[in-house]
DNA sequence: CTGCCACTTCAAGTCAGCTTGAGGTCAACC
DNA sequence: GGTTGACCTCAAGCTGACTTGAAGTGGCAG
């Protein structure tokens, strides 16, 4: 099996070096061995860190990404929990998308006060609600 | 005017007390004076906390929406910032809604190993792509 | 007048996820 | 064999948005 250098992976994952040896610290990538000083790292560890960009992107913890590797490195994915954090990601968008399209509304809203505009009330009704729930 | 202390803006707006002293000392939110030690608030006030949930929403951050409000709390919107950052979360949602799909179809994906699934692989892709950008 | 309790101040602590700095090492190239 | 430059370690620092703790205050009910 090829070694790559801490270099090399940065360059072909598009994390800096720094972050690596961090992730290396937690536990959370694995290194194979040292040439000199320099960490030595398996190919798969490239994948594994697009896995863990894609689990960042998910909203997963790195703790909770962690859980999703096997010692080796290799995915080891709970899938119903996939399903409720893809729910809750669906949950998320609805928000999103709610509050994209009340931006634009009140971006050309012609009130001359936001307060007055009904939407932007229902709005605000909308994020003092969520607001309270954590 | 009526006012509120506290713990009665606190109550109304689901903000804890210690939340809305911070507000208050980084200049995003203000008291009208005093009864005894406790701090009194205008009524308005709570309306303007449910915009600050709801820039924070949009993710702003807290010195952003600052900005966004007259001295005296009223809001003061920066429309074409305002669609710029719809925008902003468009390009967010999409992502997310990329992602959502992606996940319902990883727990689903028959392939023993995620890694050979070739819907995996396009979203392992699109992570890489999005992880080098920043 | 007493006691309570919600408030007060201020400094320090927390969290995740890193980055930065100082000072050191070593393989490779000339 | 000297220089280079990419790496190394370890501790500390950073960001944003708060929370926590200790010690104090003051209005109000009884």
């Amino acid at each position: 099996m090829k070694l790559l250098d801490i270099g090399a992976v940065s360059r072909q994952s598009g994390i800096p070096p720094s972050t690596l040896r961090y992730y290396e610290e937690i536990g959370l990538i694995r290194s194979v061995g040292r040439h000199g000083l320099r960490r030595q790292f398996d190919t798969p560890v490239v994948t594994q860190l697009a896995l863990i960009s894609l689990g960042k992107m998910a909203g997963f913890s790195l703790e909770d990404i962690k859980g999703m590797f096997a010692g080796d490195g290799t995915p080891q994915l709970p899938r119903a929990e996939l399903h409720l954090r893809a729910d809750e990601l669906d949950q998320q968008i609805r928000g999103l998308t709610r509050l994209r399209d009340a931006l634009h509304h009140v971006a050309d809203c012609p009130a001359e006060s936001h307060l007055k505009c009904p939407k932007f009330k229902r709005l605000m009704e909308f994020a003092s609600r969520t607001a309270s729930k954590g």
